[in-house]
Formats: C-alpha cells, structure tokens, sequence
DNA sequence: TATTGGCACTCTTAATCCAGGAGTGCTAAA
DNA sequence: TTTAGCACTCCTGGATTAAGAGTGCCAATA
C-alpha cells in the first residue's frame, strides 16, 4: 500500500474519520474507528491504514500518542469526494422562507437573510450587500439644506435609497436644482448606474460643450453620488458572531479577538466574500485555504445569488473548521436561492 | 474607631488603595498600601483601618488571606468623595475634535463619536441616537415605486433622511402624490415631528371632513412614516466591543458572550442609557448598580449631548468596573460637549 | 500477502503533594 | 494609639505520579 492512490477501504475509513470527529471533536484513534466502522476491521489493521492516510497529508496526530484528526487536505478530499448532502429539513426551509418573504425592504431582506443562517447553523452569517451599479435608477432628487449645501437622493429600481449631501463648486437656485433634476431623470431613469456613471464621464466634452453650466454642474454632482455610492457599495453584515463563542476551538481569546475585529473591518472577509461572486454553485474555503491568517481554524461556506439572471451577491456561514458540512452547505445553498429569489420581486 | 464615619485617614487610604488596585489590577496588602501611603504608618495600623473599611463594606478580601479589593460601595465612595478628575490631554482633545469635526452627516457624526471614545478608552464606545421626535420637518417626499407601493422620504433639518415603503389603502396618481406633498410641506415644514403627529391626529375629524378623501389618505401615509420613525428612533450604535476581550476580567467566555449577546440586542443598553438622558452632568453605573445581571462586572460612564439647550442623546462607555474613572469620566463629558456642539452647526 | 494480537513506548491529563509567599488577625509591648 | 511579633490561612506554582489512550512495530496467523 504504499501508491498515493487511495483504495475504496481507506477512503470509507478517512470519511468516518472526519464524521467522528466532527461531531465529537475529540481525536478519533483506530480503536475507536474500528468500532465506528462497519467494516470489520481490528485496530490493528485501521493503524496501518491510519499510518498511510498521515503519510499522504490527510489526517495527523496532535501529538505524539492521541488518535488523528483531519487536515486541511483531509476535510478537502472529505468535501470533494466523501460528503453525502443532507437536505435541510423541511422546518428549516419553512424558518427561512418565513423570514425572508414578508420583507419589503431590501436591506431587510438580507438581514434576515444573515440571521437566519445564524441561527439555523448556530454559526456566523454574513451577507455581501449588491453591487449597486447593476441596480437601475429609478430617480434622483436634490433638495438644497443651506446655501452651499444640496442634499442628493438616488433612488434605485430595487427600493434602495442613498443619500449624500454635497458641497458644490456653483451655487444653485431651487428651480435650477428642479431643472436639473427633470433633466437627469429624463435622460437616466430606467438605466443602470454604472452605464449613467460612464455616459457621464464619455460625453463630458461632447454634450457639455452644448449645456449652459448649471447643468453641467448638475450633472457633475449625479456623478459624485454615483461615485461614492460605488465606494460604499461593496459592505456587508454579520450576524451571530456571538455563536462562534460557544466553540471550544475558539477558546483562545487572542485569536478570537482578532477575528472579530477582522468582522468589523469587514475589509478581509468582503475580499474573500469577492472570489465567490463569479463562481458557480457553493465555495467553501477551509482553514488556512481562505490565505487570511484570522481565519485559519475557521472554514466559509458561501454562495453567491443572483437576481436578473446575474449574480450580483454573496452570502456565507463562517464557523470552526470542523463544522457540520453536510447540513451547512445545503443552507446556505438554498438561502442563497431564497434570497435571490425575493430579491427578484422587488424589482 | 468603631464609629461608622470615616476620618480623613481612612479616606486617604481607602483612595490609594482604590487608585493603586485600579492600576494594577492586583489585591492590595496593607504592606503596599503602607509603601505608596504618604502617611508614614506600619503596615499593622493599616491593617487595623483595613478591617474598619471592610466592616463598612468599601473594601472586601477576594480569599481569606489576600490583599482587599474595593467593592461597589467602595468605588461609588471614591467616585463621589475622593475622586480628582484628570482633565484630557490636548492630544485627546485634538483627536476628538478632529473626528467630530469635518463629517457632514449627522449619523456620521455619532459614529465617529462613539468610535472616538472607544479607541482613547480602550474600552467601548456607544452613543445613543437622537430621538427624531425633536428634530423638525424639512421636507417630505412621495415617490411610486409600483401601482401600490409608494416610497416615502423625510428629510429633517439636521440633514438626515429617512424612508420606508408604504402600501396605502388607495391607489394615487402621480400627479396626486405631489399635491400631497405639496400640501404637507407647505403646512409642516420646519415643525417638529412630535408637533405634527400631534397635530395630525388630534385634526383627525375637524380638518378632514373638508379635505378630499385622497388627502386624507396621504395624510395618513406621513402618519406612518413618522410613527415608524418614532419606533426606530431609539436606536445606538457600539464601538470597540473587541477592546472589551484585553481585560483579564472579562476573561470569561460566557460571561462575555451574554455581554457582547447584550450589545446586539441594545435594548438592555439603550434603557440604562435613556436613565441618563433627563440626567445633568456624567452618570456612572458600578457594577450591580446598573441592574442588569450582563453588566455586573462592568462600570458605564454616561452623559447627555444637548441641542438647542435640549438633552436629546447620550454618549457613554463601558469597561470593566476598574477602569481609570480620573480620565475616563472627563473624557466623556468632554466628548458629550463636543459632540452636541457639532450637531448644532448642522441645524 | 494481508490481517491480527501482543507489547513496549510515548505523551497527555488530572490529581496530589509540597514549599514558598503573601497577607491576615490577634496579642502584648511601647 | 501605634507597632512588632507570631501563628495561622490560603493561594500559587512546580514537581511528581498514576492512569489512560493511542501508537508503531514485530511476529504469528489465516
């Protein structure tokens, strides 16, 4: 036995393996594999074969004498090619749909989004908010505060509203900012932000050359709004960050501490988040696979869901590494799914 | 000395005792307490005033033969009696001016309040959000997202806005919905909020009979908005919870996960704090004090802002119940001052 | 040739013990 | 009233130990 490749018997032990120790978290030795196991096998027989699997990187030992507990490469080879999906329970998928239907409010709707895969996984959940720019405007408004101060409203065709009081350079009248706004709205309603943002910039010289320079100031504020809503753009929420408190892995203080100032960075996790937005179906980054240092003894389960055909979202689970894949990677599938579905309706 | 006043002797020391455990973090002998006292006594007349303090309750011995620890009784004395405040460096001066300062957004500006505290703290930071029902009217918006769903904006003077859908019970037309907030701008702009709902409900039948049904329903949809801004209103925002996990004290994981759990849900938080709103000056919570079981190792050092001569807010933070109240209690009356200046330019 | 029992060995864990230290309360002396 | 002395208590940290779990290897077995 000494080929990498891996015969049927040592895969079935690996599996069980994984399974022990996912639901104990205690190192699962061979004697207590053998007993697990339906093949039967004595202990004696399970170590070679536990001797191999370590050799090949899969499982290893903590220290010296305890049983093995799986690697990195180890829950990979278990996700890829063991796991059996359990479908989420009919109660789950009726918690869900409860909360998520019912939510006028898109910001809403992916909150509860969040918490409820919180709460079903008894993990953290976290939702990526859309990219704005694939939203259409709907309608822009300025009201003016004081004499150098306008206050800008976007509207958008999913419900959302941004605001953002400006500074310009020119000071307007209030039936100018009127005009402005009939102007804008005339010309970019129904389109998508990031196609108004780049006609803006394309026509500068073009058009302008053509407008008096109210409006072109106008117009130069619409662009300041859109910019920033791009910055803005790309945030997220976290929920039931507390669970992760309950992990005896998660014992360490430090360690903890930073991950959770890594939640409120948002930063880091948006970055990770970021790689599942192109990708098909569920990601599921293990330990030190996610390549950020907080987050190597937690795995991410994300997917990314798609309202209009695109996918413009992701949602996820982050927990200990030795989580329950199985339950998890069906929940956030169809939340995912879920959502966007909901998201949809709003449109 | 069985009496149950406390001479100047005994206060001096019970202080030091109190300043030197609040440093250190350590129980303090009456060996030290004879090393850092002025007073030139043996560490056996300092035992003999120790004993006195704890018979009275101020200080108490963790286990038999420690030093002693002051308890809450203790620190409320020191607090009240014996406490010289330190007044902020201009470097923390400077920091929190330079926050506050140069952020146009009034929710902006809380944040970065509460953000403020916690980073010079190192504990955390909170602040209460204004309640909306003192902050006037400046203009009202109705938008038609689709036949029957509207998108109603408020914008109040202190430039923030607010919106919410609403689904009325008739169907309006476009042109209808900005007669509507023709009508009401023109009656309620620059009122407070508190006065029109007032005034909306009290004018119910009056007013109405000689207004059109849709009017009347429009009235209705501001109603809404401003009853559900009203819900809302009593909303805070946290900062550097994670600061909270570097104190040894809190070193235990269900106590601080129940904690953390509280400042998710705020509704604890946000009671004790509107304790302090109708308060003059810095409020401080010791331990137990507070009344919430959550906080029972933690001390919260609270004080309103005012705008327009009105408490409308209250900034606070909250650590463990050794913290350096010298610093800490300036530090949050000066950022309370501060802050409420700031949000007054924004009127 | 693959499997198994046996066995010595390693390493963790929890319990126990012990010495040192810090601090107290009390008593008697200054 | 203050202080020194002293016996006593209790925590802390380190060392030791026994039990237990598990391994790796070897020789026997089917």
């Amino acid at each position: 036995m000494s080929e990498t490749e891996l015969n049927e018997r040592a895969q079935q032990l690996l599996g069980q393996l994984v399974t022990s120790y996912i639901s104990d978290g205690q190192p699962v030795g061979s004697r207590t594999l053998s007993k697990i196991s339906d093949t039967e096998l004595s202990p004696a027989t399970i170590r070679n074969v536990m001797a191999d699997l370590e050799e090949l990187g899969l499982i290893k030992a903590p220290y010296t004498s305890a049983g093995r507990v799986p690697t990195v490469q180890g829950y990979r080879f278990f996700i890829d090619q063991l796991l059996k999906l359990k479908p989420p329970t009919s109660r789950e998928l009726k918690l869900i749909q409860a909360k998520i239907s019912g939510h006028s409010n898109s910001d809403e709707l992916l909150e509860m989004a969040s918490s409820q895969l919180s709460a079903i996984t008894s993990m953290a959940g976290a939702v990526m908010i859309p990219k704005r720019e694939l939203t259409a405007l709907r309608q822009i408004e300025f009201l003016p505060l004081s004499s150098n101060r306008i206050l800008v409203i976007l509207v958008t065709v999913d419900g959302t509203v941004q605001n953002r009081v400006i500074t310009p350079t020119k000071l307007f009248k209030a039936s100018e900012l009127v005009q402005a706004a009939n102007y804008l709205n005339h010309h970019y309603a129904g389109k998508e932000l990031s196609e108004i943002r780049d006609h803006i910039l394309s026509s500068m010289d073009e058009t302008r050359r053509n407008m008096d320079q109210m409006m072109s100031s106008a117009i130069d504020m619409a662009r300041q709004v859109i910019d920033s809503s791009y910055k803005t753009e790309q945030n997220m929420m976290i929920a039931g960050q507390t669970n992760l408190m309950g992990y005896s892995e998660m014992g360490n203080m430090d360690k903890l501490r930073q991950l959770f100032d890594a939640f409120s960075q948002k930063q880091d996790i948006l970055q990770l988040f970021d790689k599942s937005l192109h990708a098909q179906g569920v990601q599921i980054f293990i330990g030190e696979e996610s390549g950020y240092e907080v987050l190597d003894e937690c795995s991410i389960v994300t997917s990314a869901y798609e309202v209009d055909g695109e996918q413009i979202g992701v949602i996820g689970v982050i927990g200990p590494t030795r989580m329950s894949y199985e339950r998890v990677i069906p929940i956030v599938d169809v939340t995912a799914q879920l959502l966007g579905a909901a998201l949809n309706l709003r449109r």
